[in-house]
DNA sequence: GGTTTTTGTAATGGAATTGTAATATAGTTC
DNA sequence: GAACTATATTACAATTCCATTACAAAAACC
């Protein structure tokens, strides 16, 4: 179910905003907060985000272009696969009926525009704080090679194995999508973050990087090059 | 410390709000769910409930007669009788500045009247479960490093360790939570306590502190560093 | 009241990590 | 095999992150 937050990253929010300055001011202000964000512009994109990852937490505008936020939070509690999402929707003022209204709908927080960064995040810490009673976040573990998000830890047949932060995270993630290929272009978006700025060369590096770690411990061959589309982790051959 | 709730009881819950109707209606919901009740109108009677017994959590009102919810939490907060009392805050709707300050004051959780029942007895829920994290029960001793909560003692093989309370809480938390990393900023939160506003550089400091405490004893390698993610006690290696 | 402890913050230095560019190697295509 | 493309590997500079110290404010103690 939910991925939840793993314990190496203070948390993935998703801002569904149609205005990009606001958008930008967000993204600015949380990314300096630590916190690991997807952007979008609409319903549809938020659906894409969702189809392919699982943010902590939406933010989500109340006005927006074709669905509406608040017929979108409906949506979004619907669907099994997120209704446990907490949401957070970003108001104008005076939509006092209408704020109730949007609690009916399922969403955990309000806050109206404009509003302090501060008072943002701390309904963000508030709302995260309650949802992660709820998270479940269990060690991951293929042929040997163990990775446990709650110690940080990674063992290889019993060893244990000294790993950077990226390294941990591009493993978890490579651990949690065996088997299908994944471009430099999605493993950025999906370790590192969206909207991060990285040669797609570096990917390479990383991986070289992670190789060489796991080497002496025989699952380097696990990360396997598909060249000229990227990389592939495969616990069998 | 805390009492804590006894298994044959829900919990305690003190209700300091001026409107006798909320505080009935309060009174009414929550005691059919088992939970045992103080009720209080103002500070002053909140005040010599606190005297006389230990609720495992308080409701408090944001607009009170006399001192306010919010500085009466603050001062709560600061009795070290009272610190870990969980708090939830009361508040009327479109407080959005000063929801921000109650949040700051170290109060656990807020609700927005009107509330629905089942939104308050989530929140009870919530933070009663994430307050049982913080009980100190009894002795624990984990490789010969002892801890008494009752005399605030440590014991390291066999020889006496002084310890400042920071550093006894601190501990006492580690050893309570071993192998899991914990960020600085659940750290702050377990150990500091809910929302205090203290530079998560600072945790660092303690940690250096208590590894110094500890070094004398050879039971410093017990907190490890986590790069870029927090901070582990791990009596193993 | 004065003294000692404890605590939070800021400043410094050093070590680990990370991104990039440069070079080397391997795979494809013709 | 030559020319081309894609990846592997290395080296290095920049950055991030942490340990440590010093200091002032606050609390606790006597």
């Amino acid at each position: 179910m939910l991925n939840g937050a793993t314990s190496f990253m203070k948390g993935k929010i998703l801002i569904v905003e149609d205005e990009p300055s606001i958008r930008e001011m967000l993204g600015y202000t949380l990314k300096k907060k630590g916190y690991t964000l997807w952007e979008a512009a609409n319903v549809e994109q938020a659906r894409s985000v969702l189809d392919n990852d699982k943010p902590d937490l939406m933010l989500l505008d109340w006005m927006l272009p074709g669905m509406s936020g608040a017929a979108y939070a409906r949506r979004v509690r619907q669907d099994p696969e997120t209704r446990s999402l907490p949401i957070i929707m970003l108001t104008a003022r005076g939509l006092d009926a209408d704020k109730v209204r949007g609690l009916d709908a399922g969403i955990d927080d309000y806050i109206t525009k404009p509003f302090s960064t501060e008072e943002l995040l701390a309904r963000i810490r508030a709302v995260l704080r309650r949802a992660k009673d709820h998270e479940i976040e269990g060690v991951v573990s293929v042929q040997g090679l163990t990775l446990d998000p709650e110690t940080f830890r990674v063992m290889a047949n019993g060893q244990s194995v000294n790993v950077s932060p990226t390294e941990f995270r591009l493993l978890h993630f490579f651990i949690t999508h065996p088997e299908k290929v994944h471009t430099r272009e999605q493993l950025l978006n999906q370790v590192w973050g969206q909207n991060v700025y990285i040669e797609e060369r570096t990917v390479d590096v990383h991986i070289r990087r992670l190789r060489k770690t796991l080497e002496p411990h025989g699952c380097n061959r696990f990360i396997q090059t598909v060249r000229s589309v990227g990389y592939r982790f495969s616990p069998q051959h």
